[in-house]
DNA sequence: TTGAAAGCGCTAACAC
DNA sequence: GTGTTAGCGCTTTCAA
């Protein structure tokens, strides 16, 4: 663990320099109505040039306020997701807390994690990777300290969510892959089944089954660009039985494309229309140009933030639930582009 | 602020019901060895019963510790950031630590966070964005909390540094650049300067000087994708009279490759051969597969956080200066790939 | 306005 | 082994 050399100059030292009291201190520092001018400018000016720093900490203690929060979050390394907890961060900070950040990529440590964040008696948090278990979400309850899920299954009682609309989603992707008039279509989905990307997936299907058209599903090793240049290899295969093909993840949409067009010389969108998912920065860039959904990272991000805040200063009105909306960006990988 | 509902239940309560002292609670927590077997049982099945959980800031307090450790980083939504910062977070907390993420664009920004570290009494930093003023760093030493910075100006006496190796960055790129016969070189540089990769830029301007060829310099609107492919135009324009380019940035140079062959038709390596830098995933992807040269971010970030937990140990050892090592990576944007 | 005193949740001597 | 006491750095009644 770690030493803590801190000189030690306390509310103490800095009273006795400036002839007054700790409360005296304590009122400067938190600017209190209760002191006179004169009082709070020794202060402020001991304080200077002790180089005194008020404990947080120890205040927190005294108030019972803590302005940690956790932020849990897998794949950090990821376009969408580094966007995502950027925002989640600065917006934590603008409004006053500080975001203690754990990496976790198995639930095994997820779920250490977020248990070992009770102990830092954190005032909520967030969460954007694989969800904790309900025995975690009913602790959390107890303590009453606010979670909210991103993009995860908001069937754990107790948890606030922020996700984006499912439904929505696959009519839209449909409807983008359509328009030129294009039947015979595909997905691909991970492997490891992931609440939004295994749900996007099946919400297409869902929607193509309904059309009487159904989506024939492609399983990738994972979500990232390697998984899609790699089953890239089988949808060459099938080239000639495709309109077009809905990818739940951009990276994976980008890996495919990279793969058709190298091994098997297709041409995008005349041999095979596509569309991601995301919106992340690399879609728009010029060698992929791709037409995709954009789920908004700043703004889920901020709703994140939100959410917790609200039920931070409210503990006990009732979960929320919000769902986001998803907005089609037509670039050059489907053929009608209005 | 943030208001804290923890239901309040403490050491006491469960020395209270476990019919022991509070101490007895405390060396159950901390698994010292002055306790018996059978009190430490009855004290963990306690707590279990009342959801207890040690309160490590109350801990930290009296024990004048501290795991608490700030990361300070701006430009997390890019690539080899995210990458870092993911691997700085995840070594930090297998030690121990738990890292605070402030994400700050601004010196400003990163001067008002950093200071305000200190209030929350963190054991160390690690700042990988602009370097915090002296002012600050000055103060992060007499309070004795170790501050490490990644890729930054190592001038100021006081802080530890990571940071790869200038001189040999710009040796290595003439050198990958030189290797198919081609004389008439180039190098971008960001408008805005930044210590690491401005100093690549005069690291390979200098080795072109001495070697009698010198470097023609574009400057780009930043270090992103999109200001590649803005220079990119310039660059297009004396493509007749160039052989090579080093991209100081791999989002550069993947910008400027895509301005060249969108707009000038350009063939790559034919008609230019270009080097990146950072070795970003996505400088493997097959529509680039660009040569560049690799920085390792892993170990970057596992040097940082090793040299600030050395340092934490051993407050008055002498600040030290890892310096990194780089390695070039060929792949399809260079001629003589060996 | 100001200061004295109590106490937040915890650990560390120190005695038993 | 175990309990008692004091105290970490701070804020907050409560009197003055």
């Amino acid at each position: 663990m770690a030493h803590k050399g801190r000189k030690a100059v306390t509310s103490f030292d800095v009273a006795e320099r400036a002839g007054v009291s700790r409360s005296m201190v304590s009122r400067a520092f938190s600017n209190s109505p209760e002191i006179s001018k004169e009082s709070r400018d020794k202060v402020i000016a001991a304080a200077k040039e002790l180089g005194y720093r008020v404990n947080y900490l120890a205040r927190g203690l005294q108030t019972k306020q803590s302005d940690l929060v956790g932020i849990v979050v897998s794949a950090l390394d990821t376009p969408y997701r580094s966007r995502q907890v950027k925002v989640t961060a600065s917006e934590c900070i603008k409004l006053g807390y500080r975001p203690i950040l754990l990496t976790a990529e198995t639930p095994g440590e997820v779920e250490t994690l977020v248990a070992m964040l009770f102990n830092y008696n954190v005032a909520g948090m967030i969460i954007t990777s694989a969800a904790p278990s309900s025995e975690i979400i009913n602790e959390a309850r107890s303590l009453s300290v606010p979670v909210v899920l991103i993009n995860r299954d908001s069937s754990e009682a107790g948890a606030d969510t922020v996700q984006t609309d499912l439904e929505q989603i696959g009519r839209l992707a449909f409807d983008m892959l359509s328009r030129s008039g294009g039947k015979r279509f595909a997905v691909i989905e991970p492997e490891t089944p992931s609440y939004s990307v295994t749900g996007r997936a099946a919400s297409f299907r869902d929607v193509c089954a309904a059309a009487g058209q159904p989506a024939q599903t492609f399983v990738a090793p994972s979500q990232s660009y390697d998984a899609g240049y790699d089953i890239g290899g089988a949808i060459g295969l099938s080239l000639a039985d495709l309109d077009g093909i809905f990818c739940s993840t951009d990276l994976l949409a980008l890996g495919v494309m990279d793969r058709l067009r190298h091994d098997w010389n297709a041409r995008i969108p005349e041999d095979l229309e596509v569309v991601g998912f995301d919106d992340i920065e690399q879609a728009a860039w010029k060698s992929y140009d791709l037409t995709t959904i954009r789920q908004d990272a700043d703004e889920q991000a901020r709703l994140a933030v939100r959410v917790m805040s609200e039920r931070i200063t409210d503990p006990d009105r009732e979960p929320s639930h919000v769902s986001q909306i998803v907005t089609p960006i037509f670039r050059n990988t489907t053929r009608r582009n209005q």
